[in-house]
DNA sequence: TCCTCATATAAAAAGATGCTCATATACTAG
DNA sequence: CTAGTATATGAGCATCTTTTTATATGAGGA
C-alpha cells in the first residue's frame, strides 16, 4: 500500500524522457553498441552518451566494453513487461482538459435550478 | 514491442514527482476532499492545488464538486497495481555508481596482461 | 610512436518545472 | 448583499534538466 516513494520517484524520473525511452526501445530488442544506438535513434553522440549514463547509473542498463566498442543492454528484461503495462494504462488516460479552459460544474446554480438543497 | 512513446512519457513525467506521488498515496485509500489532502500531506494549499491540477489534467484523477468541497479520486483504481509493480522493480535497481566515479574496465590493458588478442 | 575511431566527460546555454505569493472564483451562512 | 470558507489561477523566481559545444580517454592499427 505504501510503496517506497523515493525509489519509485527516481524510477519515473529516469524513464520520463523521450530520448531515454527511445533508447530503451532499441535495447528492448537486445544488446547494442553505442554506435548502433546512435544509428537507430539518430541522436547526437554526446547526447546519447549523456542519457546512457543516466540509465546506467540508475541501474536500468548494464554496460560492457569489448574491444573498442561498449555494449549496452537492459539490466532486467522484465522492464519490458513493466513498460508495456504502463503504456497500456497511459493510453487509456482520457485528457479531460479538452477545451482551452476546464470549468468546474456550477453545482450551486444547478441545485437552485433544480429546486434542490445541499445534502 | 513498440509502445506509444508520447503517452508513456507523459505518464512517467506526471508520476515522477515526490509530492504528486504522496497525493496519489493518500487517494489510494479512497476519495478525499482537498482539505483532507492538505491535512494528510501537509502541503501548502496553493501547491497542492497546482499538483492536483497536473494529475487531473493528465486524466489520472477525477474531481467532483459537492457543496463547498471538491473531492478527488483516482480515475482508475488499477493505477495502484501499476504503482506497486513499478515500486517492486524500482527497489531491485542496484545503483552501480557506488564509488564517487565509475571507471570503465581497462579492457585493452587486461588483455595485454593476459596475453590475449581482441576477438 | 602516432593516428584514427569509439565513446565519455565537462562546462556553458537553453529550456522546463516546481514553489511562493498575491489574488480570484465558487459556495454557504447570516 | 456581505462575509467567510474552500479551492483555483497567475506571475515571478529559483532550480533542475536537457541540449550543445568543446575536449578528453581508451583501443587498435600502421
Amino acid at each position: 500500500m505504501a510503496f517506497s516513494l523515493a525509489a519509485v520517484e527516481r524510477f519515473f524520473k529516469v524513464l520520463g524522457d523521450d530520448n531515454r525511452l527511445r533508447i530503451l526501445q532499441v535495447l528492448g530488442t537486445g544488446e547494442r553498441s553505442v554506435s548502433e544506438i546512435l544509428d537507430q535513434t539518430r541522436l547526437p553522440q554526446t547526447l546519447a552518451s549523456f542519457h546512457l549514463r543516466i540509465l546506467r547509473e540508475a541501474g536500468v542498463l548494464t554496460a560492457e566494453r569489448r574491444g573498442p566498442f561498449i555494449y549496452y543492454r537492459l539490466a532486467e528484461r522484465s522492464l519490458l513487461n513493466l513498460l508495456e503495462a504502463c503504456a497500456k494504462y497511459a493510453e487509456t488516460l482520457t485528457d479531460p482538459k479538452a477545451g482551452p479552459e476546464f470549468h468546474w460544474p456550477p453545482w450551486g446554480q444547478m441545485c437552485r435550478m433544480m429546486g434542490q438543497r445541499r445534502r
